[in-house]
RNA sequence: GGCCGCUUAGCUCAGUUGGUUAGAGCAUUCGAUUUACAUUCGAAGGGUCGGGGGUUCGAAUCCCUCAGCGGCCACCA
């Protein structure tokens, strides 16, 4: 043995040893086998990996490591997540480097393309799991994409619509211009904003508004039913004048309106505001919006009209096209221009909606849209976590599931990109008429219209072919099929969002691999993940999980923190303090990686790691090296091993306990406990005690070398590597009592002591 | 505005049914060395466990309250 512990010589090797000799896959089952089950997270498929992986994969292997040298059947799930939204614009912003766009390409084309791209980048991440050490089994691995997953979401897609469960509305939606997609409401971030409050006059009152420019278009007026302020005025139809000419309102009367804010009197926006919407719906207002897609003022309604005063045409075409920030300037100078500004309240602040990747202003926009009510998928989830079918370990986030699913509203899963699962509607061409279609002809010339009049110059082969996307109205006729029911029909051009898939993905990676995979292996036996993908996937894994398969797809979930760095400062490009996990492997080792992160983190509570943790950690798996060569060197020389010494009684009396903690602590899922456990036990009782009896003859050389046995057992799932690269120097020496007391040729599928 | 969490040594953090002198890593100081390991060993200093109140024979741990920090949620125009 060499003096020192050479990582960088054992890993790779190592690695390669344990899954070539199929340790990564389950044992079969036998009465005496239990299933031990974990999914992985899917990572994105493109992405290297972070720290974060790193965390997730050292915690997950512990226990898989552990579960496996139990002797259960245990199976480690790994796969891939396309991650619509992601891919799809880093691929755009590839595109943008090659001064290409997505718009001069066709769906269809388009996906390839896309697909090429992650299939050339997915093995780094699978790649660098590996180097972590994730004993996981490959032979199952499993993309979102792949055709036995995709047939499994697009069932359980008609089988929510089947069961009435999905629904397309015409609704507000979470819009980001920038992204050019609708978001579910977990998306939007909502951000403290310090924005002018106008106060306009409005006929015969004055509104306060923080938009001004959706005001064109106001389709009435709200007031308390109980304010005296308004009651004359309640249900009155009145002519409001305004920057474009009069409005014709009328005065509803509403409980809902405050009557302490601003003036006590609203205008109505039903297109442009989600409680607007709400109350247009209940008064049968009409839904009139002003903004576009882009998120630009759209005037074509005022433009349109052949008698419109010059003064407020000039005003609409300036307006018109113009970004909403912008148009909000222009608008509040015409108002002081009309002495239509009372006054403006500039200390006003109040919550923003921001999209959660890009930091763009979200605009509720009114949009056909598919949506999961998500009632009836919730209440089974809350019955099973009361009657504690699935347990959360995780520093008080069970209270914030229970919060969230108390609280949720119905999810909005269309996506207008093309990189996903696309939606299983179809709709019939002689049936509808109407739907928005833009396509590229033969010149690669986008074409939009309305699909009557594009077929009186295009066939419709050549749009299916060619197509980029469509907007069908809400009256739309539609099938869903997973196949498209006939050439008179045209598939959706929307794609699910991407947590729609991932939310299948307990049951559909075991479905969709070995047959009885799902009999054996589900419920999984646990989740584990970060606390900030607790909404968006956890809360609706149990949803998904109990709607299609009547069973919680995990019993236990457990929920690490953030990684931080040495300062508890959150990690990010800008601040420069990022840490690459392949840069610590390559340096101190994926064990002391791995240990680092672990040792003495607690679940659901952030941990800080930084060079001298990796550096310590690092000098730990080098004395698990030492105290090995110790005692290699003495069994080299063939040492007796049946001599006893005094000591051995209290030797083995303590080493009991310490397997019975660790056990016990693994056992809790408390590995930052356990890791914390084995450490000392092993440097400063081990080594620094027993060794040194042992030198002293208090101890004999065959507890020692029981002792080392079971350490390096107990150090297996937390530093697999050095512990599996001193098992094999041991198995080379030529000491049969040893390999007796040693049994198995790896550590990896040794048993557990007990 | 609501909810959740955190506050323990200079720094980063452990400490699960309340029980002997409160722990670790790093940092600091002193010392050791023809040693399995200098990626080492021995020793030392350093804490009114955020403040206050309560329960208890006994509280870092349970309860109440206040404060600071962090996070999540929220359509009040």
């Amino acid at each position: 043995m060499e003096k020192n512990y050479l990582h960088a010589d054992h890993e790779t090797p190592i690695y390669q040893q344990w899954e070539s000799s199929g340790a990564f896959q389950p044992v079969a089952h036998s009465k005496n086998t239990k299933a031990f089950t974990i999914i992985m997270p899917p990572p994105n498929a493109n992405d290297p990996l972070h720290i974060g992986h790193a965390m997730f994969v050292a915690l997950e292997d512990i226990l898989i490591r552990f579960h496996r040298m139990l002797g259960d059947s245990t199976l480690w799930l790994p796969g891939t997540d396309h991650a619509g939204i992601e891919t799809q614009f880093l691929f755009e912003k590839k595109l943008k480097k090659e001064d290409k766009s997505r718009f001069q390409f066709d769906r269809e084309t388009l996906f390839q393309l896309i697909w090429e791209y992650v299939q050339a980048n997915s093995t780094t991440a699978v790649e660098q799991l590996r180097r972590i050490g994730a004993s996981a089994d490959w032979s199952r691995q499993t993309f979102t994409l792949d055709p036995k997953i995709v047939k499994i979401v697009l069932n359980t897609f008609s089988e929510l619509y089947t069961k009435n469960l999905i629904y397309r509305d015409y609704r507000l939606v979470n819009y980001c211009p920038k992204c050019g997609t609708a978001f579910s409401d977990l998306e939007v971030k909502h951000v403290e904003e310090k924005a002018p409050l106008y106060y306009m006059k409005y006929g015969p009152f004055t509104i306060a508004t923080v938009r001004p420019e959706t005001k064109f278009r106001d389709t009435a007026l709200a007031a308390n039913p109980k304010d005296p302020r308004y009651k004359d005025f309640i249900s009155k139809t009145l002519e409001i004048p305004g920057l474009l000419g009069p409005i014709t309102m009328t005065v509803i009367a509403d409980e809902e309106v405050d009557p302490e804010f601003g003036t006590g009197i609203m205008k109505v926006t039903p297109a442009h505001d989600p409680h607007d919407f709400e109350l247009g719906k209940k008064y049968n207002l009409p839904v009139t919006p002003i903004i576009d897609l882009q998120g630009r003022m759209d005037m074509r309604w005022f433009l349109e009209q052949d008698h419109l005063n010059p003064k407020y045409r000039a005003r609409a075409e300036k307006y018109h096209g113009k970004k909403v920030a912008q148009a909000r300037q222009l608008i509040v100078e015409d108002l002081k221009e009309d002495g239509l500004l009372s006054q403006t309240d500039e200390n006003y602040t109040h919550a923003v909606g921001v999209c959660y990747r890009c930091g763009t202003v979200i605009e509720p926009l009114p949009l056909p849209q598919f949506f999961i009510k998500v009632k009836p998928l919730v209440e089974p989830v809350l019955k099973a976590l009361k009657q504690k079918e699935t347990t959360v370990i995780g520093a008080g986030h069970d209270k914030v599931l229970k919060h969230w699913l108390e609280n949720l509203r119905d999810w909005n899963i269309s996506r207008q990109i093309v990189w996903g699962i696309r939606i299983p509607v179809w709709y019939s061409a002689a049936k509808n008429p109407d739907l928005e279609i833009t396509f590229l002809d033969t010149q690669k010339k986008r074409i939009s219209g309305k699909l009557a009049t594009l077929l009186k110059e295009y066939s419709l082969s050549e749009i299916q072919a060619q197509l980029q996307e469509l907007q069908a109205p809400i009256s739309a006729h539609f099938e869903v099929s997973a196949t498209s029911p006939g050439p008179d029909y045209i598939q959706e051009t929307d794609t699910f969002d991407t947590w729609f898939s991932s939310t299948q993905w307990p049951f559909a990676t075991l479905q969709a691999n070995q047959p009885d995979d799902f009999q054996k292996f589900y419920p999984t036996s646990v989740m584990e993940t970060g606390y900030d993908i607790l909404p968006f996937w956890v809360m609706r894994m149990l949803m998904m999980g109990i709607f299609k398969t009547g069973k919680v797809p995990f019993y236990t979930v457990y929920l690490h923190g953030l990684v931080r760095d040495q300062k508890g400062q959150k990690m990010s490009k800008s601040k420069g303090n990022v840490i690459n996990p392949l840069v610590i492997i390559e340096k101190y080792g994926a064990d002391a990686l791995r240990l680092a992160l672990v040792i003495r983190s607690s679940p659901g509570l952030d941990k800080s790691v930084g060079e001298s943790d990796f550096k310590s950690m690092r000098n730990f798996t080098n004395k698990i090296w030492n105290a090995a060569r110790f005692i290699y060197m003495d069994v080299e020389k063939k040492i007796d091993l049946t001599a006893t010494k005094p000591g051995d009684k209290a030797f083995y009396v303590k080493l009991h306990n310490v397997v019975k903690d660790i056990t016990q602590q693994l056992s809790d899922f408390r590995m930052g406990m356990a890791a914390e456990t084995a450490y000392n036990e092993f440097w400063h009782w081990f080594c620094d005690q027993a060794i040194e009896d042992a030198k002293n003859a208090n101890i004999s050389q065959k507890a020692l070398l029981d002792g080392l046995i079971t350490f390096l057992k107990l150090l297996h799932p937390f530093t697999p590597f050095v512990t599996e690269a001193i098992w094999q120097q041991l198995q080379q020496l030529d000491h049969q009592e040893m390999q007796r007391l040693m049994g198995s040729k790896k550590l990896i599928t040794t048993q557990w002591p007990l």
